[in-house]
DNA sequence: TTGAAAGCGGTACCAC
DNA sequence: GTGGTACCGCTTTCAA
């Protein structure tokens, strides 16, 4: 626990600075920055979080509110908590877990006592609490995810709608005309917020498309394969010939163990597109097309833009969604011959 | 962002007596106290994170290191930051979260930087980097598992080897000769601590009861329900009548379906138990015996540790085991008769 | 039972 | 290019 006027003295100079040559905010002469990054390094000195907090305007923290909630998909909710905490500490920045009993609380609590510089507003809700309490504090926040009413608010996410159009677009084009959704859990569709977005895009473009689209989740509460193969296997027989995928990896798995068991391959027999999924797709039985969704991406942009709106260009409240990728497998059926191009 | 001078002003003493107020350290009169805590509520007054860390003793954050493997058993490791956080938040203490990459670079940082009053250790290696780091840094730290060397550090845990025990001694006790372990992922007996513990006790037990213990895990990186089930085929056809289980949900929920499918009930035709799981059991397929990993209770063991480092009546370096208990749920054959007692 | 004031360890302004 | 120093908002000693 080195003080910065013992680095100061080791270093020869005064702590005004070591100060600047540790922020950078005025120029320092090679030597003596060298010097003092000696004195530094031989101290293992760290400045004192409290004083800095204190005298500067930053906490170097920001807030990740989640609300655990019982039907949360953990191994999803950990990549994206994992991939904050990356982006948050390439930026110098620290992250403070507020999970839910107190994230109600907790974010009018760190907003109040300074203890951070921005909350992160993860496992969005469609009608989520935090969204009022968002607009009433001082402290900036970001959402992942999108909630029903978010205006004012700075929201980062997959462009979800246009993922699911593009998924509806590929089987069309490649010629189907019966195809279906394997979505997440049902209780996802009223607490989350992204499965009615894909659920509602699908459904719209399939319209427009004119295909038939079904739907089937992937289990009540928790991923259910059983319930899971249960449903593709309905959708087989009931002459579906495209499958687009927004669920969770298990189910992924489930729905082609079915095809495959049923003797389908893709994509001779059926075709198959994931949407939005954030884990390693090169891990499924049957490699597949992908829309992925980059925990990556959308973590690494929330941070950015909290980083932003501690400064003067702070950015446009609304969505900021990430335009989606398509990235092939070959998992399509070769499109129509002219006959029915 | 009230602050201490407004609330002072508003109930008419001064800045100290606030102070005292808040902290209770000091005895405050009942009508003074009653207006300070009025002037409170009404600023919204919330003592400055910063301030408090740099005057005061105490910065009211605990560390959490996790090194979020991708092996990590998502579900498992969430119960135990959720708890974490609960138990911290109950003693006024905020979650800091050190991932990965940045975990042993992030103890040392938080270390000198005093940004933490104790850094907790989740997600426990046999031969964790962690131990020596911890050794060399002066905030102190609390495991939660427990490393294969851990020479002076306060550990936490479920008493993994005393609940195997009791598990082998159940099945004996129930007359079975043959019986089988089914447990973690195969790199779960590499990369975490707790694993070995279980499977090495067992073996021992075993061993000292006469019985014959096969072993069968869940799969090899992630757990496959496929070569569980594959695994206790293999184990029942050996003539194996007491299953000890000591794995995921996934996988137990796999191993009980298999059973059922072969047409063996519990406990008529084979006893089962299952050994050190944190999820709820009463969500299995069938009813089981447990000796119950209940994330709470260690998580609390280990804040309250952490909190008493911090004072004067700090812990006993070493194990801090917790006694395992056994929860009936009618899944062991009744007792052999008088001929084989 | 209460108040005044000296720090805590940085940051950043003002001088030189 | 470098140094002196007035804060930042709280905790806690000392004094009354």
């Amino acid at each position: 626990m080195a003080k910065i006027d013992e680095v100061a003295k080791a270093a020869g100079v005064s702590i005004s600075t070591v100060s600047y040559a540790l922020s950078g905010k005025r120029p320092v002469a090679k030597d003596t920055r060298e010097r003092i990054e000696k004195a530094v390094r031989e101290l293992g000195y760290s400045p004192n979080a409290g004083a800095r907090m204190l005298a500067g305007d930053r906490t170097h923290i920001f807030a990740l509110t989640e609300p655990l909630r019982t039907d949360t998909h953990a191994p999803t909710h950990m990549a994206f908590v994992l991939a904050t905490a990356v982006a948050a500490r390439r930026q110098g920045y620290d992250i403070l877990l507020l999970t839910d009993e107190e994230a109600r609380a907790g974010m009018s609590r760190v907003a109040s006592s300074g203890l951070v510089d921005a909350i992160l507003v993860l496992d969005v809700a469609p009608d989520d609490p935090r969204v009022p309490l968002a607009r009433a504090i001082a402290t900036p926040s970001v959402f992942i995810g999108v909630p029903d009413d978010n205006d004012g608010l700075v929201c980062v996410d997959l462009d979800f709608e246009t993922a699911a159009a593009m998924a509806v677009d590929a089987l069309a084009d490649a010629g189907h005309e019966r195809i279906a959704l394997v979505g997440q859990t049902d209780i996802a569709y009223r607490s989350s917020n992204f499965p009615p977005r894909v659920r509602v895009a699908a459904e719209r473009r399939a319209a427009e498309r004119s295909l038939s689209l079904m739907f089937r989740s992937s289990g009540a509460v928790m991923v259910d394969p059983a319930a899971t193969r249960r449903g593709v296997r309905e959708l087989v027989d009931a002459g579906v010939t495209g499958l687009i995928l927004h669920c969770a990896q298990e189910a992924h798995a489930a729905a082609l163990d079915e095809l495959a068991e049923r003797g389908l391959s893709v994509p001779t027999d059926i075709s198959v597109v994931a949407v939005g999924s954030s884990f390693d797709t090169a891990a499924l039985p049957t490699a597949v097309d992908t829309i992925p969704l980059i925990p990556q991406a959308s973590c690494d942009l929330a941070v950015e833009l909290a980083m932003r709106s501690l400064g003067a260009d702070r950015p446009e409240p609304g969505l900021h969604l990430i335009p989606p990728t398509y990235v092939g497998h070959g998992s399509l059926r070769r499109p129509a011959g002219p006959a029915s191009s």
